[in-house]
DNA sequence: TTCCTTTATCGTAGTATTGCGATGAATTAG
DNA sequence: CTAATTCATCGCAATACTACGATAAAGGAA
């Protein structure tokens, strides 16, 4: 079908997915290090930073403020983005709660 | 088009990008919640657990295979299936690093 | 006002993903 | 050997994603 099953999995782990899936891509990577490395906002520059039309890097954008790792505000004629810091710690804490369960699996298990 | 970019972006980004790919289902997240779960490693249990038919199962196995977080092992019919350790937790510190950067976007910033 | 800049959205093409039934391969049970 | 079990793969249909040119919308400059 193509059509993901959401229905039948918890929240937790749909929104894991989520975030994960707009983590996906290496082009909306390079977005976040950017809006992480600047001190302050970025808008357009984003569009000469990366190898892709700007057609493309705004619909990167609008899938990265889609599940709220960033934000954006009108300024005058350009936009400004940012990292969205209270989902962006939500994120961080769902990663770090997947990632610290202890891999008991030994070397000659399977 | 539809096909990514890679070329223009670092292998870390991609590599970061393709783990997080793969974690962007809640199947697959599902999978591997209860493969760190079990102590001891899982073969098609899974397929019980999960509400999706044995194919489908097994493709998102395939995937998670491919990335390298988990690795099966025949024992007569059927497969076991576990977390792989090493690039499990080098996934983990590539997440780690990511969200180890402090946010400095303000409130009234944007 | 008109023109330019900046960004979002539309439309399209190509590709990838999701899901499943059907089938195939390998092992075990009898 | 045959039959049953377990899992992978194939093939298909439906949907989603990636990318970009073209266009639209909104603000600033002249």
């Amino acid at each position: 079908m193509g059509i993901t099953k959401t229905q039948h999995f918890t929240g937790e782990q749909n929104r894991l997915a989520a975030l994960a899936k707009a983590l996906g891509h290496p082009a909306r990577i390079a977005i976040l290090q950017h809006l992480l490395k600047q001190q302050a906002c970025i808008c357009g520059d984003l569009v000469s930073e990366l190898p892709l039309a700007q057609a493309t890097v705004s619909q990167h954008l609008k899938e990265l403020k889609a599940v709220g790792l960033i934000k954006g505000t009108v300024e005058g004629t350009s936009v400004c983005y940012c990292i969205d810091k209270q989902n962006w710690e939500e994120a961080r804490d769902m990663f770090l709660q997947l990632f610290s369960s202890p891999v008991t699996c030994q070397e000659n298990c399977c």
